[in-house]
DNA sequence: GGCTAGCATCGAAACGATTCGATCGAAACG
DNA sequence: CGTTTCGATCGAATCGTTTCGATGCTAGCC
């Protein structure tokens, strides 16, 4: 940068000013910059330097866990395409941040936590102590954290009553790994169905829910309705029903979770939508305040219940 | 840093190599600095200037256009998480470049474009000019970057030598939007079929391959066999041929490529695996050879054709 | 014509580490 | 006991920007 300067006749802060556009420069002199620029072949501003300058590296981290386990979920892709698209805008790229690694080198602006399993990360110590802003979704809320959540009891409970209006009363459900939407979506279930037995729990994964809910029915249960904590357990469950010779809705209702398309199941499933893109939307955005170092209030996003071709009256 | 080295009683240059372990520094010392870190409150070194220093942020970038219709493929998944597994431990994170944000901010030692149906990027120019290191995978050869592919046409030929062998003679295919695997394909299926009838061309994506054939079958078209050029497009085509009272394999065959899973299937396709994972560890590791400055060969590699139940003979 | 505003530009001080080459001791050797 | 060797430690230079505060200059105003 100093020789485009130098070429430019320029000094160096003037040359910086002409790429980063933070200052007023004059039109004849970011043109007499750019062009020296041009024929030194300097590409603009090293990042590197950039980033330790203005103590930013322009980078957010998103801890998913496993990405095959993570995004194999089609639920996943919307959020995370938000997230994208918002915190792009603004210049920043998102960083996939596997299971265990050491990302304790990398430069990261923030941290998004998405639907974690686990309780611990191993980086969560580590992002404190370096004073890493952090924003979680749909997981524990962590000291220190923004929080986005959607109201996962509601929309359970709006299902759960949506059965009960259907004169359901004996109902069975297909939950997910023990986790933190987990918990709010079973309470909303138990809030109409107290007694509601549970089948298992599963990860939101096709092969593993029918696996589970082929032994189950083998069982001949005497339940009119099985509600899932994901879509894609309950097409798996729609699936499966009917290898078994039952017919849905009219032997067995089904419910769902989360309002993604399957489009490998000819049936509308009934379910509760949740907002994806909002929800990621919203995440960005709190990365971002807080990035800008605002203090940002927790989020809980509404949800909406969508009656399908997949529950019915007993 | 300056800090923690005052009050361990040692020079700047030893904290850092402490922390570093980039040089020899007696147990004693480090102990006695780690523990002057931690009653100061002190994280570590911090990334951004270290990364200034040492020239690399970390980083690498994935090119794969939006997120939600690059991930919607479960056959990109195993990829970029063999991808992300090997860059993990060597200490790198993965960056996702959505479409057409301007990643030049952003610090990348190195950028990985991945099955990019276009044929222009509009960061390619800039990462040029930056001298970043470029992996293409399935993607053009364009100058300068070390190209990662599998035997596509190869694949596709095995396939079709199988459907001739089974007495298969008129076959259609669908194919991929126009891109580099796209054409390898359906050379290799026109090896051995050079008037296959093209049925159209869509994404890997079920609803778009479903509208395609459903309006094909509408035909009654005299094909006793179709080749799809992925596996997501083979089960749409699957179950459109079985909405419309077709049995598969028996009234009609159907060809895969990917080698993925699909378990709404309750049929195993016949198909070309690929080896997702491979083809993501060749990928990290050319462009880690490329980060540490070595010259790295362009690898292809192989497919096997896989028979399952889809195909038949005529 | 003198005075104030305000814009464009500049100099210099960070930003916080890593690393090269040199120095210092102590152990190993004959 | 003198010399060599090798590991641990240190000083100083450097990585390439951004930005603060100051300066000069022109334009506008009464």
């Amino acid at each position: 940068m100093a020789d485009v300067a130098v070429l430019a006749g320029v000094s160096l802060s003037t040359t910086s000013l002409a790429f980063s556009g933070n200052k007023p420069v004059s039109d004849a002199t970011r043109e007499r910059v750019l062009a020296a620029a041009a024929s030194l072949g300097y590409a603009g501003p090293n990042p590197l330097a950039s980033n330790l300058r203005r103590g930013r590296s322009g980078v957010v981290g998103i801890a998913v866990g496993r990405l095959s386990t993570a995004f194999r979920d089609p639920a996943a892709l919307p959020m995370v395409d938000a997230v994208s698209e918002v915190l792009d805008a603004a210049g920043f790229g998102l960083l996939l941040m596997g299971d265990d690694a050491a990302h304790a080198r990398l430069p990261l602006d923030a941290v998004i936590y998405d639907i974690c399993g686990r309780e611990t990360w191993t980086s969560y110590d580590d992002l404190v102590a370096r004073d890493v802003p952090m924003v979680v979704v749909e997981g524990p809320a962590w000291p220190g954290t923004t929080f986005i959540d959607i109201d996962h009891r509601g929309g359970a409970r709006a299902l759960a009553r949506h059965l009960h209006d259907l004169g359901h009363r004996r109902v069975a459900t297909l939950t997910l790994e023990p986790s933190h939407p987990q918990r709010g979506r079973e309470a909303g279930l138990r809030d109409v169905f107290p007694q509601a037995e549970v089948i298992g729990a599963c990860a939101s994964d096709h092969d593993a829910a029918q696996a589970l809910v082929s032994d189950y029915l083998a069982t001949e249960p005497d339940v009119t309705a099985i509600v899932c904590q994901s879509d894609v357990q309950a097409a798996a469950v729609v699936l499966e029903a009917r290898r078994r010779g039952l017919d849905v809705p009219g032997d067995l209702s089904v419910g769902g979770f989360d309002g993604v398309a399957t489009p490998w199941l000819d049936l509308e499933l009934t379910t509760v939508v949740q907002p994806l893109a909002d929800k990621g939307r919203a995440t960005a955005e709190a990365v971002l305040a807080r990035i800008a170092g605002e203090r940002v209030d927790d989020v809980e996003l509404p949800v909406a219940l969508r009656v399908g071709a997949s529950t019915g009256p007993v």
